[in-house]
Formats: C-alpha cells, sequence, structure tokens
DNA sequence: GTCTATACAATGATAGAC
DNA sequence: GTCTATCATTGTATAGAC
C-alpha cells in the first residue's frame, strides 16, 4: 500500500521524488508555509521540472490529494471483506488504518493538518470526503452487528460518531503526542465504550 | 468571557483591531498564508502601528494565543465549580466549552487548525496545554464521581480520553461540518459512552 | 525532460517625518 | 502614536537553450 505512480510508464525518478519531498514539506509546513523554491531543492530538481510535471504548486498538491484518496478507498475496501463480530471488526479497522499511516505518515499528516485547519491558500477541496469514507464503512461493520443480534440497534449514526471520535482522537494523539500515544489505547477505549462507564454495567 | 485588553491603559482602537482583523485572518487562512498587508488594510491602520504594538507578526500572533489560554483557564475554572452528578458535570463543561466557543469562534477555529496542523511558519508554540487543561478538568470531574460511588473506578485516564475525543469530535464537526452538526449529539454520544453500545446492557 | 537565467509581484520589516 | 516611502528578500512562474 504504499505510493505508486497513476500508471505503468518509464518513469526515471524526478517526478517521484517531487511527490515525496512535497508530501513531507506540505507535512512539516503547510502548504502556504512551504515554498517551491524548497521543494525543487530537497528533491534535487530544478523549478521548471516542477511545473513541467503539475503545471503548477496547486497542481502538485492535488496530485497528492489524489493518491491519498486512492490509498484510502482501497484500504477501506479491503477492511470491508474482513469477517468477525463488530469489535474485532473495528480493531481490524483501526489496525488497517493505523498501519497504512505508518507507510505513509507524512502524508497522513499533511492531509490531518489540512482537514481541521484552514486552507492556507490551498486551492479549493472537500476534504471531508475522507470524514465520510470513515463514517460509511463503520456504519457498514455497525449494521452487520445489529443483523447478527449483537450489538443494540440504538442509533447507528451514533455508534458511528462514536467510534470514529475514539479512532480520530487516538490517531490524532499519535500524531502530535506521541510520547503520550499507547498502541492499546484504541482497544481499550473501544472496549470501554461497548461496555459503559456507569456502575452497575459490568458484563 | 470577551476577549479584553491586557491592562487597564487609555486604549483608543488599534491595538484591539488589530487583534480582532487578526484572529479572523489566521483561522480564515492560516498563519503563513495570510500577510501582514491583509491584517493592517482590514483593520484600517498602517503597517508601522502594528509592529509598534507587536514588534513583530510573530509578536500578534503569540499575544492572540496568550489571550486564548487566559480565556480557557477562566472558563475551566468555572466549570469546576458545578455542582451534581458526573454527567452532568460534564455535559456543564461541554456547553461551556461550546459557548465560550460561540463567544469568540474564529479564536477557537484558529487554534484548532495549528493545534492539528503544521507550525505554517508560525513560532514556536506548544499546543498541547489546551489538550492537557481539558484532560485535567475532565479528570478532576470524574474523581469526584469515582468517590461518590457513581461511576467505576476504571481507569479514570482511559475515560478522560474517552470523553476529551467526544468532545473534541463534536466541536470539530461543528467548525468544519457545521451542516451536520447537532447541538444535542455530545449529550447523546457521552449517555452512549456511560451506558455501552453492547446488547444486554440496557439501564 | 531537464537545465540556466530571469521576470515580476508580494512578502516582512524599518527609517524618518510629523 | 501614526504616517509615507522604501528596503532587502522571497514568492510563483516562464522563456529559451540543450
Amino acid at each position: 500500500m504504499k505510493i505508486k505512480k497513476t500508471a505503468g510508464s518509464p518513469e526515471p525518478n524526478a517526478r517521484e521524488r517531487l511527490l515525496e519531498t512535497a508530501i513531507d514539506l506540505f507535512a512539516e509546513k503547510g502548504y502556504a508555509g512551504t515554498s517551491v523554491r524548497e521543494i525543487v531543492e530537497q528533491a534535487g530538481v530544478s523549478k521548471p521540472v516542477l511545473y513541467y510535471y503539475f503545471k503548477s504548486k496547486e497542481g502538485l498538491f492535488l496530485a497528492i490529494l489524489d493518491i491519498a484518496e486512492n490509498l484510502q478507498k482501497d484500504l477501506l475496501a479491503g477492511v470491508l471483506n474482513s469477517t468477525g463480530n463488530v469489535l474485532d471488526r473495528l480493531l481490524i479497522l483501526y489496525r488497517r488504518v493505523y498501519a497504512g499511516i505508518g507507510e505513509n505518515r507524512n502524508l497522513y499528516k499533511m492531509i490531518h493538518g489540512l482537514r481541521s485547519g484552514p486552507p492556507q491558500g490551498a486551492p479549493g477541496y472537500d476534504f471531508t470526503r475522507y470524514h465520510r469514507h470513515m463514517i460509511n464503512a463503520i456504519h457498514k461493520i455497525y449494521e452487520a452487528g445489529v443483523d447478527g443480534g449483537e450489538v443494540k440497534k440504538t442509533a447507528a449514526d451514533e455508534v458511528a460518531y462514536l467510534v470514529l471520535s475514539l479512532i480520530d482522537f487516538c490517531l490524532h494523539m499519535d500524531q502530535v503526542q506521541p510520547q503520550l500515544s499507547d498502541p492499546q489505547r484504541p482497544e481499550r477505549l473501544l472496549r470501554l465504550a461497548f461496555q459503559g462507564i456507569k456502575k452497575g454495567m459490568e458484563n
């Protein structure tokens, strides 16, 4: 699930290096905070090379987002092929997402920053799509659990939000405060949410 | 709980207008995406006025963050004066925070963007402090509930993270997808988390 | 496809008059 | 305290040679 070029072509190197470098820099300093000069310098190419492949800074930016959405799409499709009970499948969802992020850490960082942040002069782009894809996946997993009589039929929407908020939060923590992060936390939080906090609710 | 100047002084207007304008612009376009020229133009002052009051773009930025932290501090102190059971107090926490955000919407937007995003060329600043303050407040509320025998003694840390993730998520939704936002959702999610999702856990 | 060289607008910041 | 005028630097983007 690594970044690959769009189609099979001779493709030496420059384009790939530009993509990877730009992802790193956008993740680290934001869109507006990153200059074209920095990108090409660090990628070891000259300015016109960037404009040749991507037409503009915006073009490069959008090319990256296109890659990201395809990665997410493939990943969620894989998760929905899983079997098991709801909690297990949600944990699979989390682990796959977590693993996918690990493989393209800065790509996630870049998107995460832009998703909750201001469009730093970046071209208009609807970042809520990633969110929607996640909600849909959780929804499907949960509904399978309702059909199997495993979980309450409570408003599935609310559950999807509850689960996504936990996952998002843990990924966010892992991103901005890795020293406080704990790979086991998502599992514990999910179990906690499943069982309830209130006294007298022990399984 | 509105933004006010640091001390009592003659103070006509320019400084205040610069602060408010900068908050709006930083919220909308990020730190790097906002130029000094834009700020002073929209504030109706000339460039040197900004440099007179804040010394630099960074100085203005840091002055804003200082205001924000004081607002949060006062707000949480007020919340911790509340009484009642855990769920009620957590809802009070959410409502106060929500109200506080409503009063200074763009201030929150600006910080929220920088908290999860890249330092867009902005001066180094530890944005995790807001997070820590929230965790501490939730912790205190929850511990009061444990003492009163109201909630499980389960790892209070986990509960704090669970609750904060719900609150953060709802505030985030309200921020980036107001059309999908629902003022009642936080309450529903908190109740859901308290009671548990799993079947057989009905109160 | 990739380079050198450059155009040209916008940037953050300041000097010095009032 | 606030202005006009200006600075050096950096920004995105392109022409034209190879």
